[in-house]
DNA sequence: CTATCCTTCAAACGTTCGTTTGATACGGAG
DNA sequence: CTCCGTATCAAACGAACGTTTGAAGGATAG
């Protein structure tokens, strides 16, 4: 039974990561989450340190990834000349559909990010903001010259809002089946679209 | 210092409101909102019946009203010849949007329903479909007239996602100061009309 | 073999949780 | 005045929480 194919570490971070994206971080409890894992209690504290250190350690395996490929895609698109407000935005969701779509998890936490985003938690902003923050500071920057007429400030909460936004909608597409019929690329790139053109929208508004 | 123009349950659910926006309803205990409140622990339990009670209670306080506004501004556009998306759309935004820049705690409530929405409780849903359900459902049917290309299912789970994410980003427009210069009105109506953009393009998508 | 290190385990730690209790004060109604 | 329902209070309830402890495996190195 308690037998899998992962260690001890792993199967704890799929767990915490599937109980906080149902009942957040203090609803879910590390009785929960070890029971779920199939490992002792003591486990986490073991591996881990803390509670708090746990919940840190799921987001740095997704995120680790993803900021890696969201850097790349926006290097490329600063390389092409020409390159559109739509181009950036891509790199930008891109890669956080692609987790959203993938089947070992993924869903679960970007459920899990939707609700850390509505948290408004100060230990867990700063946290991601010192880990995380470089690459959406490129972003920042790449939008800003982007959208030259708009104030520093007005962009930053405008993109805080996008980006959030875009969690919470991408936490939902995790949820649902695409329709019966439609190839999973097909799916992906409707849904990128539709979600690019809709963050430009809100990005270019006067 | 207990003394306050407010009743003790008044109190209770201000403080709880302020609370449950910040810590969410799991991380915020009775013992912080009754401290806030300057009442008696066991005052909850005597005025509530318990912590669940409560946490509907000040939904009740706020959505009662939210929805007796939504409801009549559709009823005004059904009756108009010739109503738009954009026109149902502004029935739904504007008076959540006058609730989010609330001064009377209104900006902690949208945070707190922002939340909501993030956790997927199978017991808030049922509570907040049984109460304010029928009003959705009516919201429901008229996007379904003026978008009779979209399948329903497909229009049921685009509501919930635009729902989701409007409200997400009132929340957080509750946050943030209006720029200096602008008067409360204009600011008012420059959101909406945004926002109602911005959740017709997401509907009409193909 | 023994020694050592990493891991797992059951049990307990002190704290905080939501809830309940029983006493006390107050304020009209009869 | 007494009576009675409403409201508030300090105190305690058992349960659940995150964390710590010390002992017991189990593999590897000498």
């Amino acid at each position: 039974m308690s037998a899998s194919q992962f260690s001890t570490k792993q199967r704890i971070l799929g767990a915490a990561e599937t109980l906080f994206a149902q009942h957040g971080f203090a609803g879910a409890s590390l009785r929960q989450v070890t029971n779920a894992a199939n490992v002792n209690l003591a486990a986490v504290n073991y591996h881990f340190g803390s509670k708090d250190n746990l919940i840190e350690a799921v987001f740095r395996r997704r995120l680790d990834a993803l900021n890696a490929r969201r850097h790349a895609a926006l290097s490329r698109v600063e390389a092409k000349p020409g390159a559109s407000l739509e181009d950036a935005l891509d790199a930008f969701i891109r890669p956080a559909l692609e987790l959203a779509l993938d089947r070992h998890g993924g869903a679960a936490f970007m459920r899990m990010l939707a609700r850390a985003y509505a948290e408004h938690d100060e230990r867990l902003r700063t946290f991601l903001s010192d880990n995380y923050g470089h690459v959406l500071r490129e972003f920042a920057v790449a939008f800003h010259r982007m959208l030259p007429h708009l104030a520093k400030e007005e962009l930053y909460w405008r993109l805080d809002i996008v980006a959030g936004a875009l969690t919470y909608t991408m936490a939902d597409f995790g949820l649902i089946k695409r329709r019966a019929g439609t190839s999973e690329s097909a799916h992906r790139e409707y849904t990128v679209e539709h979600l690019v053109r809709f963050a430009a929208a809100g990005l270019r508004a006067p």
